[in-house]
DNA sequence: CTTGTCATGTAGACAGTGTCAACAGACTTT
DNA sequence: AAAGTCTGTTGACACTGTCTACATGACAAG
């Protein structure tokens, strides 16, 4: 029955959670109210509460989901790559996610924004981990194949893992003044990448 | 005339300023508010708008000293080292910058934060060109000395920019789990900036 | 089918915020 | 001394997140 407007929406959680990306997507993190979310779904002011206490509860929320996105976007790139090639498989993740992380800007802030951070509950830093998780793997394997042995694997692993952090943030601030056409970008991050994780 | 209470109060502009880098650095961006400054400085609700238009404003003045701080602090890392040996500077100025990052966090926070770079005044954007020359330069510098010199120079100021920023957020995150002793950091500043602008 | 329970909505209140306009005191300039 | 300009105060407005009390719809037990 999504037909008809109703005193219970359906699915209400999930039609915030959607506006809320909305909203991030077009005016920027800084421009999401519950009240306003409330308004634009035609609802309540105050029953965005019953699905999430709070707004830092929405706002973990909506960085688990964007993690989850970053973690399956950053594997997928590797599948493509041939499975016993663990450093070409470490180049393509790290590709896939400043891929990511270009296409997905507003998201990406949103993930990354210290309010985010600061209030992440238990679901989202299990996210976190997760995508830690996948990095730490990926480097390990590809020092036994005997690349990167040099490092230790903790650095190793904060290095590649930051790079792209670093260059997205860069990328993505409209103060940089990185002025690229979309086409670039492309080539622009696989050189990036190249200097982190060499394939050469 | 610095002792009693006056109406006027002598430097509010300043005082602001400086209540407003200890609010950040005990409690976050996030817990900065006008009307809080205001009622810490034993003054009037509206007062500080007569210096700050607008809560952008204070952020973009308080973003500007802290590129400024970073300048500072990265140009100044470079001092030790000989002049001619401009790839050994370079070096120097990440490790200076990293450092800074790290022992300033909070102030790194707000320089960073999305509702300050969003809407950055003139100002802001000009202390922020200043520290983008010094790298560019930097790295340019290290070019002409035969170093770096696969790379185009766009390519690879953004990769010397970028790196130190990301790590410093990686860092700077509780949720990344790095838990380092203070004792640790120069060493971990040391070997991570190795890896972008090798000396050996 | 009735009944009771519970999840999910509404209405209203509260404290807090940024910002503005109207006013007032103090400093500066002439 | 007078006029005018900074810089402060007071009070208001609209907005926010969050709480409590209440209403309604869904749904399972009897």
């Amino acid at each position: 029955m999504s037909e008809a407007r109703q005193y219970h929406h359906g699915d209400l959680r999930a039609a915030i959670l959607e506006r809320a990306t909305e909203v991030i997507e077009q005016d920027g993190i800084e421009a999401l109210s519950l009240r306003g979310i409330a308004r634009d779904l035609g609802v309540s002011h105050a029953a965005p509460n019953r699905h999430f206490r709070t707004k830092a509860d929405l706002l973990s929320s909506l960085a688990r989901v964007g993690w989850e996105q970053i973690t399956e976007a950053t594997l997928r790139a590797a599948e493509d790559v041939r499975p016993n090639d663990s450093h070409h498989r470490l180049n393509a993740m790290g590709r896939g996610f400043l891929k990511w992380a270009l296409l997905n800007r507003s998201m990406f802030a949103a993930v990354t924004h210290p309010d985010v951070e600061r209030h992440a509950d238990d679901d989202l830093k299990l996210a976190i981990d997760d995508f830690q998780r996948s990095v730490r793997d990926a480097v390990v394997a590809t020092q036994r194949e005997g690349r990167l042995t040099h490092l230790d694997p903790a650095i190793a692993t904060l290095y590649t893992n930051s790079v792209p952090f670093g260059l997205a943030m860069s990328l993505k601030n409209p103060l940089f003044g990185t002025d690229l056409s979309e086409r670039d970008i492309d080539e622009l991050v696989a050189n990036l990448i190249e200097l982190v994780v060499p394939t050469s």
